[in-house]
DNA sequence: TCTTATTGACCACACTTGTAGTCATACGCT
DNA sequence: AGCGTATGACTACAAGTGTGGTCAATAAGA
């Protein structure tokens, strides 16, 4: 699985919403958010796509990224990764230290309990 | 909080399962797990140190390593960092994204449940 | 007492990451 | 036809990170 840096997830997560933007839209997208120059958001597509998580096409002098690294499966993976190495796999430690954080609201628990049903089945 | 890196979180785990060892004995804790050298064991014990992560005793000419950040207490701010970034702070997406990927059995969603049932008291 | 092994202090070095500058080119307007 | 401007390619560079070497002091054994 592609490394992706905090940094660089911001992008993604741009173009996760909205597939096959320019360089200058991907920078537009993200505001105030992230104060970074056109440059940087630039730099960090490039590095996207050498790593394969983006891949480009040709709109006349720019180009249109696009996803090529699926959300879900990139979350489900780094969602993997963390609870591996933070919790040795175990998923409810990871949740109780979230509830422990103050992490957990009435809805989150109603999600839990829901998904939890289907789950078992 | 203090940012502690993979490798450095191999070596505070030693620690917080016994606390007050000495470099070569972190090191042998460690055992075949992480194919580090002493010396590369003792620059991520000298840079926790530097962090405020670990506390230093000496003991005659050696010294012992002390963690000072409490498991719970970095596991809880790391939870919730990941959660934030990830899954825009929602616990319940990044439970099914685990789900997804086969990452919870049937003693997690058990865990999990039992885990549940109290938060709602 | 002299040597050897251990230990911490300091140093090295490549790679990654965040952040951004320079440059040549190609497009669109005057 | 020339000029400014946007764009991608290339470059920079400091801080962080993984990995480990050198060295001097010192404890411990011969």
């Amino acid at each position: 699985m592609v490394q992706i840096t905090k940094a660089e997830l911001e992008i993604m997560k741009v173009l996760w919403a909205e597939d096959g933007l320019g360089a200058a839209e991907v920078h537009a997208a993200l505001g105030d958010a992230q104060d970074w120059t056109s440059r940087t958001v630039k730099t960090l597509l490039a590095r996207l796509v050498e790593k394969g998580a983006l891949t480009t096409e040709a709109d006349g002098r720019r180009y249109l990224y696009r996803t090529a690294l699926k959300e879900g499966d990139y979350k489900t993976t780094a969602a993997r990764q963390f609870v591996d190495r933070m919790f040795s796999g175990r998923a409810a430690p990871l949740v109780a230290h979230l509830a422990d954080g103050r992490g957990l609201t009435d809805q989150d628990i109603e999600e839990l309990e829901k998904l939890l049903g289907e789950l078992k089945k």
